[in-house]
Parts: structure tokens; C-alpha cells; sequence
DNA sequence: TTCGGATTTCGATATATTACGAAATGTCGA
DNA sequence: TCGACATTTCGTAATATATCGAAATCCGAA
């Protein structure tokens, strides 16, 4: 049960649960989240250890760069399609899935910049 | 989002996800989920108000009595039977389980006079 | 209408969680 | 090896949550 809750309260997060629907639509490293959600990045690290822990998401080293993407536990996968389902029309959703999917990892560095100067 | 949100962050806490899948198995009043769980009757009380303002439980007066059930939204039906399925083996689940269809609604006095001299 | 039982509300406290910035770690390329 | 970059760890402050007991509410039965 404990791991059930587990994933439950890990999705409970707003910052967490988009982070999840970004990864569901394809892998991405942690700069390229970063440039979509408006927090910093030890605070991003933290939700994505959160993740990993509660058997989410996985991390792998690719390069300089972790890249994480969605487990590939079963209950996971029909779980995330569930709430998918759920959210089609959701506003924010599909703007993250935008944003999400005009990431380029190679570009990280210049809206890692912006951020560290004056946020948006 | 928000709503899907609040759903997965009520389901986050143990006490609530046990409730939930009590009620998962029959509808219950307040004092029959209280003789299974060892919590405080005001701490489930603000636990089943959370559930309900997610959405996840309807409260219906039946006679003195409060008793609640699981709304049957298409989503949190889903939802539920994909997480019991996952948790068939669950030995607190099992138990709860048992304790619950033990339950009888006009013996709740006697637990919770139990309850309020001496603690198990 | 008064009494007692079922449930909720309230106020307080303890514990968890989220957030940040600064510093540390690990890695690639010059 | 050095420097730049991606990411994580750490310490800490702010906020949210879970919990309790006491008091309030609500309802049916005597």
C-alpha cells in the first residue's frame, strides 16, 4: 500500500504532476523541464528525486545531461494513461506540451541564463 | 487540472486512501470507519470532508446517522479499480477489509466509548 | 422538549513539505 | 588540468497538513 500512496501524493504536487505529463509525451533532461516550469532548479531537482523514488520516473546519465523519462511499470503506464484521459482540454497541460516539445537540450544554457538574471 | 490534482493529493495520505477503499467495498457510516482506523473522530471528519471536496465521496444523512459512499463519477470509478487491483495482495488492505464488513452500524457506540476511556 | 448519540467545527500544536540560494559534485572539451 | 556547464545536495525559511480535545450542531427517541 505504502508504495501506491507513494505515487499518489507524488502526483498530489502541481509542479510535479506537469512534470509528469511533459514526460509522458517523450524523455526530457532537467534543464529542458526547467525552461517550462517557473521554479528553481534545486526545487525541480528535489521533485524529480521525489519521482524517482516513488518508481515514476527513471533518470539516465546521457552525456553531460540526465535525462529522465517514464517508468515502464505497468501500473504506472495505465495509471498516467487514466489521468492523460482525463485532461485533454486541460489549458496548462497542453501549453506545457507545447512548450515541452519545443525544447531543445542544446538551448538549456541560455534560458538557464535568462533565469539566474531577471525571471520572466 | 486542479481537480485532478486534488484527487491524487487526497489519495496521498494513508488514512484517506484506506478510507477510500473501505467504501470502495460498501458504504459506511463515520463510526464504522472510526472502529477500523485509530484516528480521532475530528481527524476523519476533516479527512472525509478533503475527500468529498475532491469529488471522491458523497456524504448522504441516513436517519442519525452520516454515510458515505464513493461518487460515482466514471473517473474516480476508474481510478479506484485500477489502484485495488494493484493492491490485492495488501495485507493492511486485507484486514481493513475484513474489519469493515464486519462492521455494524448500531454497535458504533460501544467502540467509541472504547475509544474514549482506553485506547487499544 | 429534553436527552443522548453521531458528526462536525474550532483552536492549537506538531510535523511535513515546498521553496530558495549557495555550495558541492560530476563531466565534457579545450 | 582547467574551465564551463548540468545537476544535486545542503541549510533554512515559509507554508501547508495532520492531529488532537473541547465545544458546538444536528437529529431522533423517550
Amino acid at each position: 500500500m505504502r508504495r501506491v500512496i507513494q505515487i499518489m501524493k507524488s502526483l498530489g504536487e502541481e509542479n510535479r504532476f506537469r512534470i509528469v505529463m511533459m514526460l509522458s509525451q517523450r524523455p526530457m533532461c532537467v534543464c529542458e523541464l526547467a525552461s517550462v516550469l517557473d521554479i528553481a532548479l534545486s526545487t525541480l531537482s528535489s521533485h524529480l528525486k521525489q519521482l524517482s523514488y516513488a518508481g515514476i520516473l527513471i533518470g539516465e546519465k546521457d552525456g553531460r545531461w540526465i535525462t529522465y523519462r517514464i517508468s515502464d511499470d505497468p501500473f504506472i503506464r495505465r495509471l498516467l494513461d487514466l489521468l492523460r484521459g482525463e485532461l485533454l482540454e486541460d489549458d496548462t497541460l497542453r501549453s506545457d506540451l507545447k512548450q515541452a516539445a519545443a525544447e531543445d537540450r542544446d538551448s538549456c544554457a541560455i534560458a538557464l541564463r535568462e533565469q539566474k538574471t531577471g525571471r520572466r
